[in-house]
RNA sequence: UCCUCCUUAGCUCAGUUGGUUAGAGCACCUGACUGUUAAUCAGGGUGUCCUAGGUUCAAGUCCUAGAGGAGGAGCCA
């Protein structure tokens, strides 16, 4: 008999028809009569009520049925007569497909720590909560791609391979097929890349930008979704080694159409997530508030779905770096000097309790910042006419900080160059790069939006290890 | 990389000022129960108190070093 997915069977309202359902058991209960089985696929959040009747036959195979087995079961679909489920499978047979040892298996009916389902990460795919996550991750994906079909905008895939060491996004990972113990020198004993695979020292990318930019000098639209690499010994809850990460590029486009662009996308997608994801939003929502029940009410986090909603609700504030700066330095945390760094002067980069200050206290909703003191920011930003500032924008969101950095490039092909200079760029590498200011330069704009940054909001989850199935940070790479 | 905290049963955690035989819930095992919703009820403790030193009559508890983990900061997405 066919298979049916467990998210489809739930649906179904057939009842008497002879089907079959596989799964995992999640727990086993009842008595001695009638043993209770809720099986789970993956398809769904929910699980599906299998029904049996204890008899003789069936006693050593119940027995091997605990948490965690999987089993492929054959029976009738019936409507429940308990209150919990509209539907249930009363089996006619069950075959058990692999048993799961309940003295070894780890996983019990209860709920386990994230930092002990880090360490079984093999495993975790068959939690709720891990599930849950994995879904909503994927509709994300889809919904991402949606928007930039639906918006004109070409997919391009930048290398993962890079031989620029000039983008300055960050520690680069080294990629070389020379021997390490035994390392080619030159004369002055540098290391000899000429005999390493590229002819040259190449890295895994940290931004898909530069590249990014030349499609969109000729598509107009375009946009990369891949994977990202930082090697930055950074341990907090929201940096990866590897992460991905979505780059839009558009040509004849300038600031303030790219803070349209990163706004409407963030809320297509989050409105895609209350369309298409309520089963699991709501599992998510369950759980964060049962996380912080201890909590003071002060301290608790809102609603998950109620907060997706009031960020769909207002448009985002859009202030100016000079602007913050202003109300930082006025605001109560800085008169009262709770500021770790204080705010006195204008120049400075903005702390994470700044950010957090302007996001969660001053405005209570997103945050778009502009116009930053170009000393802080990338080469390739927009110089604006006072000669201080460039046209960078980043999307502050509240708990996350900066989700999206992004800005409109400089065109000028003189004032890039000079910048490069001022910066210690290496322009022999980045010929290709100045080049497109050279033909047929126009003004154009795009963002950086790390994905496991977006899915932490959405799924209420406090650590970006507990988004990505295998998580690369320093010292862990045991997945 | 810096700062702070944590490590006790398979899991989550309690363990008072250093005090004699190390505790709870869940899981697991045994039994009861005519349909349960993380079923319930009764009984059963399964341990290198992270590791190595040290202080002490006495260390899970105090000190030193190390390992692993978490949170915050920086870097940023």
């Amino acid at each position: 008999m066919k298979r049916t997915e467990i998210k489809k069977l739930l649906e179904r309202t057939d009842f008497g028809s002879l089907v079959n359902v596989k799964g995992w058991v999640r727990t086993k209960r009842g008595s001695k009569n009638v043993a209770f089985i809720a099986l789970n696929d993956g398809s769904t959040i929910k699980n599906v009520q299998v029904v049996v009747d204890r008899n003789e036959d069936n006693t050593e195979l119940l027995e091997q049925v605990n948490t965690g087995a999987s089993l492929s079961v054959d029976g009738t679909l019936l409507e429940s007569a308990g209150s919990g489920q509209k539907v249930e499978v009363h089996a006619t047979n069950i075959e058990l497909l692999g048993k799961a040892d309940p003295n070894e298996y780890p996983l019990q009916p209860k709920k386990h720590s994230l930092e002990f389902l880090r360490e079984k990460a093999h495993l975790r795919f068959r939690t709720n909560t891990f599930s849950a996550v994995a879904r909503i991750r994927h509709s994300m994906i889809f919904a991402i791609h949606k928007f930039f079909t639906e918006e004109g905008f070409f997919n391009i895939h930048t290398p993962i391979i890079t031989a620029s060491d000039a983008e300055g996004a960050g520690e680069m990972f080294q990629v070389s097929t020379l021997d390490l113990n035994d390392i080619p020198k030159t004369e002055d004993g540098a290391v000899d890349f000429k005999q390493d695979f590229f002819g040259k020292a190449a890295n895994l990318t940290v931004s898909g930008q530069l590249e990014a930019e030349l499609g969109a000098l000729a598509l107009s639209k375009v946009y990369t979704f891949g994977p990202t690499f930082r090697a930055e010994n950074s341990n907090t809850t929201r940096h990866l080694a590897e992460f991905w990460m979505i780059e839009p590029e558009v040509a004849f486009c300038d600031i303030y159409e790219d803070m349209d662009l990163a706004e409407d996308m963030l809320k297509y997608v989050i409105q895609y997530a209350l369309d298409h994801c309520m089963d699991d939003l709501e599992f998510l929502s369950k759980r964060l508030q049962d996380e912080e029940k201890n909590k003071k009410a002060d301290e608790r986090s809102m609603e998950l779905i109620e907060k997706l909603k009031f960020v769909l609700d207002k448009p985002f504030e859009r202030i100016t770096y000079t602007e913050a700066i202003n109300i930082l330095r006025n605001s109560k945390p800085n008169k009262k000097k709770k500021f770790q760094f204080p705010i006195d002067g204008w120049g400075a980069d903005l702390q994470s309790e700044h950010e957090r200050y302007l996001v969660e206290k001053h405005f209570k909703k997103p945050v778009i910042l502009t116009d930053y003191p170009r000393d802080i920011k990338a080469f390739y930003m927009k110089q604006n006419d006072d000669g201080k500032t460039v046209r960078a924008m980043d999307v502050l969101f509240p708990q996350i900080g900066e989700i999206i950095g992004g800005s409109q490039r400089e065109d000028d092909y003189d004032k890039l160059q000079q910048r490069m200079i001022e910066m210690d760029i290496p322009q022999e590498s980045m010929w290709w790069y100045l080049e497109t200011r050279k033909f047929g330069s126009v003004p154009h704009a795009g963002f950086g939006l790390g994905f496991e940054r977006l899915i932490l909001f959405l799924t209420g989850m406090g650590n970006i290890r507990d988004v990505i199935a295998f998580p690369r940070t320093p010292l862990n790479c045991e997945f």
